[in-house]
DNA sequence: CGCATGATTGAAGTACGTCAACTCTTGTGG
DNA sequence: CCACAAGAGTTGACGTACTTCAATCATGCG
């Protein structure tokens, strides 16, 4: 088995809500196991698209991506892992894609044997599991009718909110988002070019959707519109 | 939890490889339920996207679609599932996918309290179940891939592929695939529109890449050739 | 047989990609 | 601390692959 988590607030989360309450659980918590620290420094890669799945991965901080490659070194970034989150589930199992440092990042590394034999014994911890599947697997259906069906500037919106709804959950009201990967990361996960990208940033800060301190830290001006935006994207 | 997995040939089958041998497992065998039996006529819709999840689905004959709707009515198709592929996982959740009858279509509704109760006693069946999970995670990633970043061409050719080879696990080794549904489900599936899916066929026609008895029948007439453009691409 | 639906083909438009220049940032070493 | 280089970000001009619009052709069901 090998998929990655984010972070979830309570069990089977429905829709894409938020969370009235954060759940501060964790891995460490609730399987009692001792994850092993590790440093990545930026670009590193934590696994190939090839190897053997031997650890389950907990962020404690910092940024990671997982993605997959074509031939021709096309690359589709399935997703970005920050501070709580989880990659990979405990069955063992080859990789379905790879795991790169998008900043200087550590992580907990749970052996999937420990952890599978875990939980044998303990219910909750299944539960718990199951549950970061849940999560996953919604965030894969909305990606994949973002990657079929939405245009650019939705697809940029959705991904936006996503931040912002994120960092909602961990209980910051501040409506600067930080984006730690490159406009290139952004493109490989919205289908998109870079150019495309800063395009309809650009786009966004003209019409005073957003601002930018730097190209790292976005503003976010107008929620409801850019809500708007990535839901039905009517305006243009 | 509400995912949808394709049959599965053998446990955490790594790759989107071939089984060497068919695992006749149903849902039926493993967990010692008896599935209720419902029939479907073409185009009636088994579940909405905002209904609770109470069963999971086994599909006996036919073909089903996921899917999901954007608020102006585009559609993107997660995917089509077939004789023997198992629709839902046993936790409950409201749904994240409409799912609607391709053709006319009988399938076993397991209720999700009763599976939900059977993992609990067998480690065979959420074993099982773990195993459909990691197929339908598989499948997730390599159709995010297809629509973020590849051409029509090789979208197309991966699908005819993937049809293929489904059938090959079932042990027909005829090189005509039947393709039960739409060129608008096609379209919507593939994030294409319906003429550019024509046009594709078209083109593979003409390169006697494949060969139409009819628009639901396709005979592959050079498998390597399409495994080429699928993967990497190259070709036009 | 006839209408409705689906499939195909053609012509035209455009949204996004490609290519290229330029700017801004970051890091490094003198 | 500044100079410079290397990388990342942005913007513009241009091309084109796919979509859109429209007409025609098949298919199938009453």
């Amino acid at each position: 088995m090998n998929i990655a988590v984010s972070r979830i607030e309570g069990f089977a989360q429905p829709g894409g809500t938020l969370s009235s309450a954060v759940h501060k659980l964790n891995l460490q918590q609730i399987s009692n196991l001792n994850g092993v620290k590790r440093r990545l420094t930026k670009n590193s890669i934590l696994l190939h698209e090839e190897d053997e799945i031997k650890h389950v991965y907990e962020v404690v901080s910092g940024t990671v991506k997982a993605l997959k490659f074509l031939a021709d070194g096309r690359r589709q970034i399935i997703g970005f892992f920050g501070a709580g989150d989880i990659i990979g589930l405990p069955l063992e199992t080859s990789a379905f894609y790879s795991i790169q440092a998008v900043k200087n990042t550590v992580v907990l590394c749970y052996p999937i044997s420990q952890l599978d034999a875990a939980m044998g014994h303990s219910s909750a911890l299944t539960k718990f599991i199951f549950g970061l599947v849940h999560s996953e697997l919604e965030r894969h259906l909305d990606h994949m009718i973002s990657l079929g069906r939405k245009r650019p500037k939705e697809r940029m919106a959705a991904f936006l909110l996503t931040y912002y709804k994120k960092q909602l959950v961990t209980g910051v009201t501040d409506m600067v988002i930080e984006l730690p990967m490159s406009r290139v990361d952004i493109a490989d996960y919205l289908g998109l070019t870079q150019e495309t990208v800063c395009r309809v940033l650009g786009h966004f800060k003209r019409n005073n959707l957003i601002a930018a301190k730097n190209s790292h830290e976005i503003k976010i001006l107008d929620l409801p519109h850019l809500e708007y935006i990535a839901q039905s994207g009517v305006l243009h």
